[in-house]
DNA sequence: TTGTATGCGTTATCAA
DNA sequence: TTGATAACGCATACAA
């Protein structure tokens, strides 16, 4: 078994109190015996263990990350700013994957919430229930939400009417007057408020340009694979509507997708058709002609969001919404 | 405060033992008690406390996971494979992330093991020290490597001489004999196995085809990003050497830099030159022309670890190393 | 079938 | 400056 507070007391002969004291740094603990304990919490190799302070404590040092998948671009690069925040915080995250099985969310969110203790929670494109949202306020524990927004918590999103706006303002202006859109599911168990969002500013572009919605020139689509830009290119084509441009709302890997079709059916990109993709992933810049895309500050919002979250835990904040800003990173393909 | 096992116990008028009995299903309380424990639960919206539970049993139902970064595609997909093997468990998985500040990892390891417990160390593409090795076996605590092995803990990995060897030799038997090679780091503090292992196989295929190994023609890069990829050509073709093939031992990613570069050149991908990649990424399929590359199963080697981590927990299995077979993807890029 | 007593590793309160 | 004692939430050996 590991060395406990208890081994050090008996070794140095002082009691488990002296021992606590001197890990905690207590100035009351004379020098003498606090380099006597040193000496032997070095030499036994004693670490306090987090299980034992947690539980006395009533505090973790722990927060929960919940998401569907971690394995998608977003998430990781959410992460990553997560990752560069922590450091210099004694606070570790744990990490919680619905893998889409919505029925089984809420059991999840109790679990965390009364089993594992954390001190916050961030979700990130997950939303949790009205009544999760409930007891999570009882038990005075911050909810964030990365890209979703609910009553009663706090959010970290970025603009996505704007983000749409942007796009589909610079196609028209760069002549384009036939212009779809890909985007994720705008109803159903699987869509998000963004797809909406994103919907809304494709419209009011066109409107302010005095150009009219046409609903042929929507395409939904499920996940956001290079494969469904594929598919999604073959549909539009088949449906009775004309395009010169396409905004793919549904992020680069699918509009890397329809760049590939649009080429395979011998259409010049950006020539024929513009393409415009959403995220700015590495992807973006791969891809030739290289991706004009809406860039969102995803490293930043992971940052963010830990920010918020050690300011709620610390009471120095209360609920609140921050907004970034998307920019049109412009490249070859528009 | 949360609800707590006496405060079902008070609530129903019996002791904390008989409710925690009820909670773990025991079969001596009778099915009255058990019923109307059970009731007050459900209406308390009662559930144990993970802490208190894991310091009296000593089990913290946790899994920790180490490596330098989670962003990489790479430790994604590992992560992918771990947590669909994690959902019929009820173990949970703790991230952390040594961002490539080696001089910390001892101390983190440490903190892993005495502070936060868990009941197996999987660490992605690091190497503990002896020493921590040592600590952990000493605490009977398993650790599982993927990509590295070391002395006295489990491995999961890779034939990466396989992996060299079957690319090389598809490039020769295809005519090519002036093969260049992109590879990480082959010595000081920021290599691994992996890159020797690699060189190996690509030595081996060119002595098995009666071709000598030149080492202008090998080039260490050391992150495996594209930019990297485009630098290494620039870097290659100012040596004194020629090329009709690179075999990129260092990732897609940065074979597709390498094919970039080429085609600025203007040279014919895979006319004048092949390319080969390492990993089997999704950018392998989009990139113009797609990219040849060595799969490696790496989703299944996520599941392997976790199938792995179980069994050295529950005794069924000691020290054990799982060698996955890489394949030849055969793609449009040679 | 249920209750009593004890302990897991740590910290906090109060007393010495 | 240090120690004795109790407590956090839960599980378990043993007693009743």
């Amino acid at each position: 078994m590991a060395v406990t507070i208890k081994d050090i007391a008996k070794a140095v002969g002082v009691t488990p109190t002296t021992v606590s004291m001197v890990v905690r740094g207590d100035k009351r603990i004379s020098a003498s015996t606090t380099e006597k304990v040193q000496k032997v919490i070095k030499e036994m190799n004693y670490r306090p263990n987090y299980i034992g302070r947690s539980l006395v404590k009533g505090r973790t040092n722990v927060i929960a990350i919940a998401t569907g998948f971690f394995s998608n671009m977003f998430t990781v690069e959410i992460m990553r700013g997560v990752e560069s925040k922590l450091i210099p915080t004694n606070y570790r995250v744990n990490q919680y994957a619905t893998r889409g099985i919505s029925e089984k969310e809420d059991e999840m969110f109790r679990e965390i919430l009364y089993g594992a203790r954390p001190e916050a929670l961030i979700c990130i494109s997950i939303k949790p229930s009205a009544e999760i949202i409930g007891e999570y306020q009882k038990e005075g524990l911050p909810v964030i939400s990365i890209e979703e927004s609910a009553e009663g918590i706090s959010t970290v999103k970025v603009d996505n009417e704007k983000g749409a706006f942007i796009a589909v303002d610079f196609l028209v202006k760069k002549g384009r007057n036939k212009i779809g859109m890909v985007v994720g599911k705008l109803s159903g168990c699987l869509s998000g408020a963004n797809a909406n969002e994103r919907l809304k500013g494709y419209k009011d572009a066109l409107t302010m340009h005095g150009i009219s919605y046409n609903p042929e020139r929507v395409m939904e689509v499920g996940d956001y694979s290079f494969e469904e830009g594929v598919e999604s290119v073959n549909r539009l084509f088949r449906r009775d509507a004309q395009f010169d441009a396409i905004f793919c709302a549904a992020g680069d890997m699918t509009a890397a997708g329809i760049i590939r079709r649009a080429q395979e059916k011998s259409l010049r990109v950006p020539e024929d058709i513009s393409i415009i993709g959403y995220d700015d992933m590495i992807i973006a810049s791969i891809v030739q002609p290289t991706l004009t895309t809406v860039n969102q500050p995803v490293f930043e919002m992971g940052r963010a969001s830990i920010d918020l979250a050690m300011d709620l835990i610390n009471k120095k904040e209360t609920q609140k919404t921050i907004t970034f800003q998307p920019t049109l990173v412009i490249r070859a393909s528009a």
